[in-house]
DNA sequence: GTCTATATTTTGATAGAC
DNA sequence: GTCTATCAAAATATAGAC
């Protein structure tokens, strides 16, 4: 009986072409954030990797493929903040809003690749556009969800604009993640930090002399 | 003599020519704004305005070169801001901040386009990247600025972080223009106006209960 | 699963006639 | 100033051998 070899051979091989598809998604992060996803050729990521061209079309049918496939792998991105985000129905402004200033530049840092490919391709290309409006959409409306929280504990005030300040707190840190980008890891550490502060301090106190 | 009619025949060579340049720049604008840099071809553009593609090579000898026109071309970008911004040194924050918003808004829908290109491209084109630096440092130092001229007033806290508190206003403008361009002009009017209002007042008194 | 080889289109760009 | 004709390179994608 073949049954066995033949299984092993089949798992080891599935396995292989797993890793090989997480690889040539990943090449495909890192140029699509360089060069753009049109200005980037299949040929220059197949060769990154060391594979042949065509083997890129075995695993993804067309180009646009991968492109899916690069946006449903986005790493957890969708979940971390949701995760941040759940925990902190029950903690206060003074907690929550820095910790949450933080982790958002932290995470946009991480991912910068992806976050990249999402803002440069989101203007012309409708599935991305897609992608992006989503991750923008939650993040804002969880964010205002919170803020009317806290203005039941009194916390805020009962005319705040949620969703424009929840917007507010978001923009200023995408676009300060845009701007900044290009730091050394030591310089972002730092002018985040106190990005995140000054951030956090103007949001609630305003700007009006008392 | 023949002086007269072939004066007259380069005179208006010379105009049609330069007609002919405008023309295929604000194709250029529109084309690339809908689909990249990248994912815009000569040869569409030279279709779009009923022309040659030769003939696109003859005005701009290559592909940068036209980009590099749509760049220089068309943007009012830094003169609007420098004009509003220079004559706001003597009024309130009142009337200022509110102006500024609305006019900012006005300028980057009425040059959708461009800025589209300009927020597309920056990414993955370091010509484009630098422009678009040159308008967003110029523009927050200059709201910087004038921040801390209405500080001596007495208007603003003593303490406010200036160069955070005009990023943030900044890039709530520019967040909304991003998240709402797809507007129908009446619903842009009304919501980019809401939105104005709103986010003047958070930024003034912030979101803390008094 | 991977490679070689190749087909097919499209691209940016040039030369020269009108 | 504009067009026709054309090129060489690069792009996406396929077929078939190993």
């Amino acid at each position: 009986m073949t049954e066995h070899s033949t299984l092993r051979v089949a798992t080891s091989r599935q396995q292989q072409a797993l890793i090989r598809r997480e690889q040539i998604i990943e090449a495909a992060i890192t140029l699509f954030a360089q060069q753009g996803f049109d200005g980037t050729s299949t040929r220059q990521i197949a060769g990154s990797i060391g594979i042949t061209e065509g083997l890129i079309f075995h695993y993804f049918p067309t180009k646009a493929d991968l492109l899916n496939a690069v946006l449903e792998t986005r790493h957890g991105f969708i979940g971390e903040l949701r995760q941040f985000l759940d925990q902190a129905e029950q903690h206060p402004v003074s907690e929550v809003l820095p910790e949450i200033a933080v982790r958002w530049l932290q995470l946009l840092r991480n991912e910068a690749a992806i976050t990249s490919v999402l803002l440069g391709t989101a203007q012309t290309n409708p599935q991305v556009h897609l992608a992006l409006q989503g991750i923008i959409q939650e993040g804002i409306e969880r964010l205002a969800n919170y803020l009317r929280s806290r203005i039941q504990t009194g916390e805020l005030r009962t005319d705040l604009p949620v969703e424009t300040s929840a917007s507010m707190f978001f923009a200023s840190l995408m676009f300060f993640f845009l701007t900044h980008r290009t730091l050394s890891d030591s310089a972002w550490e730092q002018q985040a930090s106190a990005f995140s502060r000054e951030l956090y301090l103007v949001w609630l106190y305003g700007a009006t002399a008392s």
